[in-house]
DNA sequence: AGGATGATTGTTGCC
DNA sequence: GGCAACAATCATCCT
């Protein structure tokens, strides 16, 4: 009941706008919001991945992220892994036996095709306010960097202590 | 013992 | 326009 009322603000993301008349150009560049978007791992490591025309690098992650969480915001998870940790739990209660993430993903993105938009919008709306909040926090800390915070050394500032 | 992978889709960003 | 890569998570596998 009154499902699309709860979450009326939904900036409309992906998803087909079934009967989407949100105009979001209400915001245009008199905000002032200034673009520092900053890339800095999205298109960084990339550029070397593509001369690797041939492989198949799906297995980096991991190893990368260790060494990615030093300060900087990392890229927000999507509606699907909102939708993921929600269904997970479920999963586990009906499942106990399968743990793994991998069998439940399966499952999960299964589902998630079967889902409806308006079932899945609800989550695409998390992901939406996710990013708006990871874009504030990539200006922060972009400020932080012209400040001279980080600057470049990813190692400690301190040479030696 | 510990690092790494595997799978799910979405989102983003450069060419 | 499209592709490539990364976002979490956790059990399992390999070294």
């Amino acid at each position: 009941m009154a499902k699309e009322a709860t979450r009326s603000r939904k900036r409309s993301l992906s998803p087909p706008p079934a009967s989407a008349s949100d105009e979001r150009s209400t915001r245009t560049s008199s905000d002032s919001t200034v673009v520092l978007r900053v890339k800095f791992n999205e298109g960084t490591k990339r550029s070397s991945q593509l001369t690797q025309s041939g492989k198949k690098p799906k297995a980096k992650q991991k190893k990368i992220n260790k060494k990615l969480d030093a300060k900087k915001p990392k890229k927000p998870p999507t509606a699907f892994f909102f939708f993921l940790e929600d269904f997970r739990k479920e999963f586990q209660e009906q499942n106990p036996d399968v743990k793994s993430m991998r069998d439940i993903g399966k499952a999960c993105g299964e589902k998630w095709k079967t889902m409806t938009y308006e079932e899945k919008v609800q989550y695409y709306d998390i992901a939406t306010e996710k990013r708006a909040e990871f874009d504030r926090a990539m200006i922060e800390y972009n400020m932080k960097m012209e400040s001279g915070e980080y600057e470049e050394s990813d190692e400690e500032s301190e040479f030696d202590l």
